[in-house]
DNA sequence: ATGGCTTGAGTGTCAAGA
């Protein structure tokens, strides 16, 4: 099974690429960030023609997160439970036997802001859920557009960024946190050449000078990590007219 | 130099992203 994560910044805008990627990739499983749309405007039909099932929770201008499988979805969920949220940044369901949590976490802006505060806090509620979900589902992935640059190999210039937002101490450590709870990295599973990043920013030509970070991730419990037979960065669709400003991550399990 | 693009909302120009 071929599962991905994908931040696609407006799937209304990216909605042809997705249908496009899909049907090049042959993924199962697909994870979106950013949808930034309402549930009534979410296309369903145009994926369902694809041959995808699909469950979104979203909201009009930012966030929105949705799962787009190709087999059948059990058990959806939205949200975080026991986090009061009005931001879409959590869809978990069952496919496969697998338990896929999708989930689009906190920019948190800068350091000590008041976002970054928001950030954190929405970062340990995660990580207890997860505790709790790795117990009713011990085949759990996570995937998603985490904000967080793990380690300094996953930024195209450490020192510029030392302790600055997606590299701080407390965001990397809530990332260990994550790790602690069972769960593996999937990317750091293989051997890697240096700079693979899945995030470019849009000015500064920073995906053509490869000034990027790794900041989009497949974490996988340990039966799935065991199972799992290659992970990378699909650097592809960054290359495209008006494309989204991450890449697609894709992880294969047996 | 804290900008540089891109998106959505909405028709001015700003918030937000990372």
């Amino acid at each position: 099974m071929k599962i991905a994560t994908w931040n696609v910044n407006s799937l209304k805008v990216r909605l042809p690429q997705v249908i496009d990627w899909l049907a090049a990739t042959q993924t199962d499983v697909l994870c979106l960030q950013e949808t930034k749309m309402e549930d009534k405007v979410f296309p369903y039909g145009e994926l369902a023609a694809a041959g995808y099932h699909a469950i979104h929770n979203g909201q009009k201008t930012y966030n929105g997160v949705a799962i787009l499988t190709r087999p059948d979805i059990d058990m959806p969920q939205f949200d975080l439970p026991a986090f009061d949220d009005p931001q879409k940044r959590v869809i978990a369901a069952t496919v496969n036997d697998v338990r896929i949590v999708c989930a689009y976490m906190p920019n948190g802006q800068a350091v000590g802001s008041d976002k970054y505060e928001y950030k954190l806090k929405w970062l340990t509620a995660l990580i207890r859920w997860l505790g709790e979900e790795l117990q009713r589902y011990p085949r759990l992935a996570l995937l998603g557009d985490f904000n967080i640059a793990p380690d300094d190999r996953d930024v195209h210039d450490p020192a510029a960024w030392k302790d600055q937002i997606l590299c701080s101490e407390p965001e990397r450590d809530a990332f260990r946190r994550m790790l602690e709870l069972g769960l593996s990295d999937a990317f750091r599973l293989f051997d890697q050449p240096e700079k693979i990043f899945s995030w470019w920013d849009y000015r500064m030509m920073g995906f053509r000078r490869n000034q990027g970070m790794r900041i989009d991730h497949i974490l996988l419990s340990a039966p799935l990590a065991a199972a799992c037979t290659a992970c990378g960065v699909d650097k592809a669709p960054r290359k495209l007219e008006r494309p989204s400003d991450h890449a697609p991550v894709v992880a294969e399990l047996t």
